[in-house]
DNA sequence: AGAATAGAGGACAATCCGGTCACCAACCCG
DNA sequence: CGGGTTGGTGACCGGATTGTCCTCTATTCT
């Protein structure tokens, strides 16, 4: 078969690359929480591109979840504890989840209530959200070596 | 704020369209299964572009979940009773989640055992699947009318 | 055989995500 | 004040996803 006719052929991830660079930032500044981390420093131990990365931060930034300070000295921080910081937040803040609440199709049966494939679908999104609002920057502590 | 500026401004969905499309022409397949469903018939009902719908279907009928005729009287059927046609075989077949195996970052003292943040996420992943893996598309025909 | 129907497949465009880079703004220190 | 450090922001690029369109092929009917 040839691969260009294939659709997707790579596969997809359920949780965008974003979302990934955010959780494994704020990992990192939870572990290194006693002083501001420049953006360098996160970067190259999150494996995240800087440029790219710069911007992550940013909308963490204005999220609030995250402070920054330029100049020597400088960086970034959580503006609380890591025990009170959820990974849905996180997610939120930078690629968020959006649950299915009307009908995609925009049916006037469905109106007030979902159809089977759609209840499904949000019933499996509900799970997620969930577990991520269960789920702090602590948690993923609890192994000492990074991430 | 500048609208430019910001990351993913519209939100990501935790499932691609074309998942969604697979998901929408399966549960119409298994509600018209007496006859073969022309691509239009499909297409009309479903909200789908044809154009596109075509190429998710092939997609279908390549991982052998689709019988495709062409032809008068032709079109697309399902090639097992949707009871024993399962959400995740349909989501595999366009559009593959794929589990974290191994970390992402490579790190040598993760090469056993995925980090926090990694196990948690693939955790979710795993939740997701296994729910998909238990729905059938007959589970989603529980009501009457599309979808 | 010829017309009508319907899927298969390629070329191509539009949009979005991830990524790069250059330049600007803020902060610290001598 | 001036230079070094560090974050902030916009322009731009490449690839993947989504979508459109046109042509080709297979099938059926008369």
């Amino acid at each position: 078969m040839d691969v260009k006719t294939q659709l997707s052929y790579y596969g997809v991830q359920m949780f965008s690359k974003t979302s990934e660079y955010a959780l494994r930032a704020v990992v990192f500044l939870a572990e290194n929480a006693a002083s501001p981390s420049p953006l360098q420093d996160i970067a190259a131990t999150t494996q995240v591109p800087p440029g790219y990365l710069s911007k992550v931060l940013q909308q963490l930034v204005r999220s609030g979840l995250l402070n920054s300070q330029r100049g020597l000295g400088g960086g970034f921080r959580l503006t609380r504890p890591a025990s009170d910081l959820s990974v849905y937040e996180v997610i939120q803040a930078v690629d968020p989840i959006h649950r299915i609440r009307e009908c995609p199709l925009k049916l006037a049966e469905h109106k007030d209530e979902l159809c089977a494939l759609h209840r499904r679908l949000d019933d499996v999104m509900e799970m997620v959200e969930h577990s991520f609002r269960l789920t702090s920057v602590a948690d993923l502590l609890k192994k000492p070596t990074f991430p």
